[in-house]
RNA sequence: GGACGGGUGGGUGAGUGGCUAAAACCAGCAGACUGUAAAUCUGCCGCUCCUUGCGGGCUACGAAGGUUCGAAUCCUUCCCCGUCCA
């Protein structure tokens, strides 16, 4: 091994919208290059969510193995410095073990958090939270807002005075960290360390895309989607556990009320996706050092394309090492 | 045939003489996002012109006429749609 440098591994990562073909393409590059996939999803960490989150099924995994799926219940939370810690963990291992670690990654923030790391912000406190949204109740959403205003003008301007999300989010690092948002942010943050990355790209006709995605909804119906809800409800999963947010559940749930028709159920939960995939698409455009294909990761040109990517990656990979070594 | 109610921008739907290119919401498009992120939020959203301005022009509230300085809003006729009576 390399003696001068702390050992590095090659890391590929596959991104895109969702219903671009990730997983499929994922599995193919793993199967060429002695790899195995590691998902960075947000939802698939979720167990029972299976079909509308579109994990893979063992049957279709060709033996690769895929990581960081199942990791939590539908009541736990899970949070972007979680997922980091996680991958961290299976990274260290499958380099350990020699294999390439191929990331499929839809969930832009938690590539994010792995990549470049999360400032040494605290973590959600929920009672924190709790207080502040009774407060919010009480006296307004704009209440909050002024109050972020008093204690961290800068990251009051930086937030829309609506946002309660991340208005509460900075209270809490500010009050937590008896810090500014922007103090906090400065510090801490670091990089994935060991591991020289390279990204492929997933970008799809947009119009092929949205009916790709329309196709899709149906075929997951097909596959026993609103089965799988009805059985989560059955098992008294609470409807506001946060993986009836995902998209689809919510409107299957929702159907299972008797509150929409299975028509309209599918018709918004296209929708929803299609708005999701403009979301996914917006963040990845900002994405560093991609090799952007065109097309879906399911066409064979494309995987070639990809495959090519990752194979030039390896061998000047391969060449660095040598030389250092 | 008669009596009501209604026809508004891609959709739902406010607006009953000027402040209305027309609320609001949805859809659409673009964007932001360092710990709920499949979340949350922001901007734009009739057409067009330029010296990009709280700018100019044009078109628009079923159709055609009319009243008025001025009409989506009032009047007339006509055409549709819904409900009820025959």
């Amino acid at each position: 091994m390399s003696g001068s440098s702390p050992s590095l591994a090659p890391l590929i990562v596959v991104l895109g919208p969702t219903a671009s073909g990730k997983s499929a393409l994922g599995i193919a590059l793993a199967r060429r290059f002695n790899g195995e996939v590691v998902v960075c999803d947000s939802t698939q960490v979720c167990r029972y969510f299976d079909i509308g989150t579109a994990k893979v099924p063992a049957s279709e995994q060709h033996g690769i193995p895929h990581h960081l799926t199942d990791l939590v219940e539908p009541d736990e939370v899970f949070t972007a410095g979680e997922y980091r810690r996680c991958a961290i963990t299976v990274l260290d291992d499958l380099k350990r073990r020699g294999r390439l670690p191929v990331l499929t990654a839809g969930t832009g923030l938690y590539l994010r958090a792995l990549l470049e790391g999360l400032a040494d912000a605290p973590e959600r406190s929920e009672e924190l939270r709790s207080r502040l949204r009774e407060t919010a109740q009480h006296r307004g959403a704009e209440y909050l807002h002024r109050l972020l205003a008093k204690i961290d003008p800068d990251a009051a301007k930086k937030i829309a005075v609506r946002d309660a999300q991340k208005v509460i989010r900075a209270i809490e690092i500010r009050m937590l960290a008896r810090q500014t948002v922007g103090e906090v942010h400065r510090t801490g943050r670091e990089a994935l360390q060991g591991f020289h990355v390279t990204k492929v790209g997933l970008s799809p006709n947009r119009k092929a895309l949205y009916a790709h995605i329309e196709a899709r909804t149906r075929e997951m119906i097909a596959a026993g989607w609103l089965e799988e809800v009805r059985a989560l409800v059955g098992k008294g999963i609470s409807p506001d556990a946060k993986p009836f947010q995902f998209i689809g559940y919510r409107e299957l749930a929702d159907h299972i009320d008797g509150k929409i028709s299975l028509e309209e159920a599918v018709s918004r939960i296209q929708q929803a996706t299609r708005q999701f995939a403009k979301r996914q698409i917006t963040w990845f455009r900002r994405e560093p050092d991609v090799h952007w294909l065109e097309g879906f990761g399911t066409e064979p040109a494309v995987i070639a394309n990809a495959a090519a990517v990752v194979g030039d990656f390896l061998g000047q990979f391969q060449r660095a090492t040598d030389s250092s070594g």
